[in-house]
DNA sequence: ACCTGAACACCGTTCAAGT
DNA sequence: ACCTGAACACCGTTCAAGT
């Protein structure tokens, strides 16, 4: 077998492209990803992406692979479904919040995406052997999936109202409600796991009422 | 009072830019959503925006107002907090859903922006009203709005296979996985209005467990 | 085979100039 | 006072040309 020669840099690649693009996300924003300053981070021109994908939907694609891809999903065994239940929830929840940047990538779902079935195919799996039927194992994968990744839109939005009461600042809309005025305080201290882990519960023992 | 002269076109202002605005996202998309592509609509220049506008997150931000003004909350009753509950989620996904295109902007939940604080505020009230405490109704705003906001990019999200189901073609997404692919046809031909009811349910009935 | 450079039709935004 | 036109620094995408 060859010596592989090292170059000064590696040969493009999917990956390496999906990679780098996440990795722009995640500093910089959504916003920032572009097809020449993807190419600068690979050290190349911004053409040359375009030997590897299609166009620029290809490559938040790509990024979504990447993600869904470090979402580690263990095979079915005969643990109590609660208990699967919340911690699938824990772990993409986990992912989202490392990856804050790219929440609405995933907010899209595209099951015709093969990461995105894969993973939703995992839980199904899990939900099935949990005993749940077919139609309220896709009903139950639904909600969960809706819940987590909506609670961490709001997480996100919210974010501003946490970091102003911890500087004392609060970012007062004019003419707020008086019953939100209330609330902004609160909204302001709330611990965002403790309220994720409020509506977990709530649905979780909605679906214990439900079977 | 003085007759109003007819022009060819009404002048420009914030609340006729931001409904065009809308209702190009409505027909178009958000990508279709420019500045050039705004003046265009109202018969003006591109440019012209920048009187009324400081910049287009303002435009999107005025958007929001304009959807958010759509959705009437009524005043507290006495009617049982389950009823209000269900009649406020069935009122926000009905204007999500006449709004496909905008739920991204609504995902955000930006609750600076007085439109939403006003909307949050009036969502409170009721909860208040109907005997939540202030931490257990600000955690149920979050949870219903999470739902809510979450059920509706789902279904966006898989419309492909719905639409590919009427149609009889899959969109199969190769070597996914064994539980997915039983699913596809149920989730073909998934009734989401079925789907969301069942999600309110699991919380509603959550939400009484916890009370 | 893989990357580059120039080009095309667009962007958001600024600002001097027109009326 | 309100809008326009040209300009600037960017976009995504295509494609002939380079090595």
């Amino acid at each position: 077998m060859s010596a592989l020669s090292t170059h000064t840099r590696a040969p493009l690649s999917r990956s390496r492209i999906a990679t780098a693009a996440l990795a722009i996300v995640d500093r910089e924003g959504l916003d920032a990803l572009s097809m020449r300053r993807l190419g600068a981070e690979l050290g190349v021109e911004g053409m040359a992406v375009y030997r590897h994908f299609p166009n620029k939907a290809a490559i938040l694609a790509g990024v979504v692979e990447v993600l869904l891809a470090k979402l580690v999903i263990p095979p079915p065994s005969d643990v109590p479904w609660q208990a699967v239940f919340r911690e699938l929830s824990h772990t993409y929840r986990a992912l989202l919040l490392r990856h804050p940047h790219a929440i609405p990538l995933l907010a899209a779902l595209p099951l015709s995406d093969p990461a995105t079935a894969r993973a939703a195919g995992a839980v199904m799996a899990q939900l099935r052997a949990a005993g749940f039927d077919a139609q309220s194992a896709l009903k139950t994968l639904a909600t969960i999936t809706s819940y987590v990744i909506g609670v961490a839109q709001w997480e996100v939005g919210t974010a501003p109202y946490r970091s102003a009461g911890a500087r004392g600042s609060f970012v007062l809309p004019p003419a707020a409600d008086p019953y939100l005025v209330e609330l902004l305080p609160q909204l302001a201290a709330d611990d965002c796991d403790d309220t994720f882990e409020f509506g977990l519960d709530v649905i979780v023992r909605g679906l214990e009422a439900r079977s």
